[in-house]
DNA sequence: GCAATCTGACAGGAACGCCTGTCAGATTGA
DNA sequence: TCAATCTGACAGGCGTTCCTGTCAGATTGC
């Protein structure tokens, strides 16, 4: 039953992990094109161009799977941003933009990323859940680099980490009716909002 | 077939009208207490103490009866932020209070409401289709108290709708975690960070 | 009192998705 | 070459839900 030979060139782990990372990118597409409920464990292994035996090798079940796709596309995002803020200078408002533009960028040219973490990340119970993690997660980079940037005229650490978690979570719900076109938003203006909202909510209003 | 008599002492539009608001409240209560995936119709019309034909009464489909739930749940908390505002005085940072202590009271009162409105609205294709246009409605309510309450130091009207959409989801969130118990969160602290975060997001920086 | 109507209980069709099992054919290492 | 193993196709059980239909009993207007 486990795979131990080699198969077409690969080793029985590495046909694992590129199996799984089809399957993976499957569910991230299907999430984006045709939403959470049509997203079935079916679909995703025509998808991936597997069979479903296949499926239940790499995950237990259909929302380890849904799960596994969200952590995917979250993290891609995340890294993005990071690297652009680590890689930018100048004045705090410029390296915010250099992070939100980079991520728009992102999102504009793998629409599929956005259209998971901020439209498709609530549909299910499992999907749901990790979301919240992930969001505390980007609170806790958001609130460290807030830091960086603005020094002591931010908030206490445990009071950042909240603001940061309601700027993303609104930021996210802005970038929800972008991709959905349905306020007058545009990449563009939604990074100069983005850094606005930003720059409110990092600072202490007397700082 | 369609009901013209009177009946139990009530006419037939009165026990329609009756029997749909039974079956909205047991879809709150169910949603709030079992959560949108076991918010079935048949759960449904249990709660209601009606049988599933009276279901196809009032709706058409599940998602319909889910819908109501959602609309009855929200009308009811933008109510009581509006009224309580309304019936404010004193500086901008009191009457924002005011109404944030109001909704958190009924939160704290009718817990179902919040769950149903911050937790499972976003559980399903229909509940978030009319999720993002309640969302839409409540920025255009806060942008206008922001108005009232700060008079000429909000941004303009387009601005302000997008700041107070994303001063919503983002507050929204924190409310979320505070109904999981998840992060060190009260009704007292979270009507603090509200207060602030809708002086941030209301208020032009320069004003 | 009686026919018409309303109500509640319940059965079950139809559809769907998850997940498991079987089986023939392809590929490998010896 | 050949046995062992890996792969893809596919069938189908199982459970679930939505929604419709039937039917006996309760309540009404006349």
């Amino acid at each position: 039953m486990a795979s131990t030979r080699s198969y077409g060139g690969q080793s029985a782990d590495e046909r694992v992990a590129a199996r799984r990372a089809r399957l993976v990118e499957a569910t991230i597409t299907l999430l984006a094109e045709q939403g959470e409920a049509r997203t079935t464990m079916t679909a995703a292994c025509a998808g991936a161009g597997l069979t479903e035996r296949y499926f239940y090798e790499s995950f237990g079940s259909r929302d380890e799977a849904l799960v596994a796709a969200l952590e995917t596309a979250a993290s891609r995002i995340a890294e993005t941003a990071v690297t652009a803020v680590a890689g930018s200078f100048g004045p705090p408002v410029d390296r915010v933009r250099a992070g939100l533009s980079a991520v728009l960028d992102l999102l504009g040219t793998h629409p599929a990323l956005g259209r998971v973490v901020v439209l498709e990340a609530t549909a299910n119970a499992a999907l749901r859940t990790r979301r919240r993690e992930l969001l505390a997660w980007f609170g806790d980079i958001v609130a460290a680099e807030s830091r960086t940037i603005y020094g002591e005229r931010v908030w206490p650490p445990d009071r950042a980490r909240l603001n940061a978690m309601a700027f993303v979570a609104g930021l996210a719900e802005l970038v929800a009716a972008w991709l959905l076109d349905e306020l007058d938003l545009t990449p563009e203006r939604l990074v100069e909002i983005g850094t606005d909202l930003f720059a409110a909510t990092a600072q202490r209003p007397d700082a």
